[in-house]
DNA sequence: AAGTGCGGGTCAA
DNA sequence: TTGACCCGCACTT
């Protein structure tokens, strides 16, 4: 199906990653041999994309991603794919103290999945709950991965129909922060006890002052992220690793000490805004894949028993949020309507930018009739998106090329959100009409940001710095994150 | 314990 | 035939 390997697309203004410049499907007998460059290692790919990516380059050897991804067996030793599964949120769809949603990260492995759908939400006590991912057709997201010459080629199938859940990442280093709290709050109990006993105790109050305040916490390196600190930085919009003033903050002891709120109660940020790529191209990241926030902690760190993965690290991000869960996870597959059906229904005709799509497939998390957050109102300005798709295994690399080129002028600043403290649901609800739509444009998203030039957006980050210490501010939590970490093999 | 990858097997389209 | 998915196993973290 697809042209000669190594054959790139002619089409000078194709600002995608060099593996969809490439013409190639992951399941051709040959891949590109002469490749002159790879791609920089894309923690969340969205959308029908393809990357090459250096043997050499760990995230790409580990077949990482964002996405809690699953393996799937494709009884194909040559090509490894794996399928999205979803977040787990609350089904309650409770509110957090700071105005975000809980999103959890599904356990990969099923008997910690079914553990994880038994616990309680830490908000609201109601049951926690898996969202499937339905974003190909109606079946998960699938991402491929094969190993071929001397280069790493991946490929994923879908636009993922869901928030982001907490990136592997974000996972490891909250339980590793937990644990850490943990130990130092057995010791610094045992420490307490002993100065006690020996007389040495003279807090009147009884009270931990500071006692909770890792040390460690003062670097990076206290979390798993960072010793590994490696991770690249991909040149995407919203790299997800923390930010360590962030975990500084949250794992601070007034968080650990209950019924506490967070100190960093919440601002959902107005200022949603990527640098423009070097082709101008600009848009907005959605909250949902840029911001965080962290919630403040309600195990009593004293009964030794905390989970920690009750304990939301970042729960960010909201697609759509004030929808039933137990609509959306009752849905089963058939009710979702695959591409061919999205881009076939009358009505939208060369309006199909991703956001007009995904608002109007029926499927409940984009329904007008939930009311969203974040709306799903489409932006006047997106452009038509010229793309075929196919749902099946075979992907038209066709399809990838207008997709980016037609994207040029769909700019949408979140400059007129507004700048709230603690909103209500209700409130929030009418703050991010466009952010929507510029999420379901991950697909262009992901290509467009390989390559894009890390200076502006570092300027944009400096003049923010300082809020880098008060998580949430909407969106850029994720973009102020690639400040703090640097991924593997990165030219960064 | 959980993540990861492999592979046998079933089922439905 | 293809793709999704379940399961068990082995190995790693």
């Amino acid at each position: 199906m697809s042209g000669a390997p190594g054959e790139p697309f002619d089409d000078q203004d194709c600002i995608c990653s060099y593996g969809m410049k490439l013409t190639w499907d992951i399941n051709d007998p040959r891949l590109p041999q002469d490749l002159k460059q790879f791609d920089t290692f894309q923690e969340w790919t969205d959308g029908y994309v393809r990357f090459v990516y250096s043997p050499d380059d760990k995230n790409a050897q580990r077949h990482l991603s964002g996405w809690a991804m699953r393996n799937t067996n494709n009884h194909n030793c040559q090509i490894l794919k794996k399928s999205c599964l979803g977040v787990v949120v609350c089904s309650r769809n409770c509110t957090l103290l700071d105005g975000t949603k809980l999103q959890l990260r599904p356990a990969i492995c099923d008997k910690a999945r079914q553990k994880q759908q038994k616990k309680l939400c830490n908000n609201c006590n109601s049951a926690l709950e898996l969202i499937p991912c339905r974003g190909h057709s109606g079946y998960p997201v699938t991402n491929f991965w094969r190993l071929d010459g001397k280069a790493i080629f991946f490929q994923a199938k879908g636009v993922h129909d869901h928030p982001r859940p907490e990136s592997k990442s974000e996972t490891e280093a909250r339980r590793s922060a937990v644990k850490r709290q943990i130990s130092s709050s057995h010791l610094s109990q045992k420490k307490r006890a002993l100065e006690i006993e020996t007389g040495r105790y003279h807090d009147s109050g009884g009270h931990f002052s500071n006692i909770h305040q890792l040390s460690c916490l003062e670097g990076p390196e206290c979390f798993g992220i960072i010793a590994d600190s490696s991770f690249p930085v991909p040149a995407q919009h919203y790299p997800s690793f923390q930010n360590p003033e962030l975990y500084k903050a949250t794992y601070d002891s007034a968080s650990f000490q209950g019924d506490v709120v967070s100190p960093f109660q919440k601002c959902p940020n107005p200022r949603i805004y990527v640098p423009r790529t070097p082709c101008s191209y600009e848009f907005t990241v959605p909250s949902y894949l840029g911001s965080s926030s962290y919630p403040a902690f309600y195990k009593d760190l004293n009964n030794g028993s905390v989970d920690t993965d009750h304990i939301p690290l970042s729960v960010p991000q909201h697609t759509s949020s004030a929808l039933n869960v137990h609509d959306r996870s009752s849905e089963g597959p058939g009710k979702h309507h695959g591409w061919k059906q999205i881009f076939g229904k009358p009505g939208y005709g060369d309006r199909s930018d991703y956001g007009q799509i995904q608002a109007t497939t029926g499927h409940p998390y984009y329904k007008g009739d939930y009311t969203c957050r974040y709306g799903s109102t489409p932006s006047p300005a997106a452009p038509a998106l010229q793309t075929v798709i196919t749902t099946t295994t075979k992907v038209s690399y066709q399809a990838y090329k207008p997709s980016v080129v037609k994207f040029t002028d769909n700019t949408c600043e979140g400059k007129n959100l507004q700048n709230c403290g603690h909103l209500p649901d209700n409130a929030l609800e009418t703050v991010y009409p466009e952010v929507k739509v510029q999420e379901d444009t991950g697909v262009i998203k992901t290509a467009l940001g390989y390559q894009q030039d890390p200076v502006p957006i570092k300027s944009d980050r400096l003049e923010n710095l300082d809020m880098y210490r008060y998580p949430y501010t909407g969106n850029n939590y994720q973009e102020r994150l690639g400040h703090s970490f640097t991924f593997e093999n990165s030219d960064f």
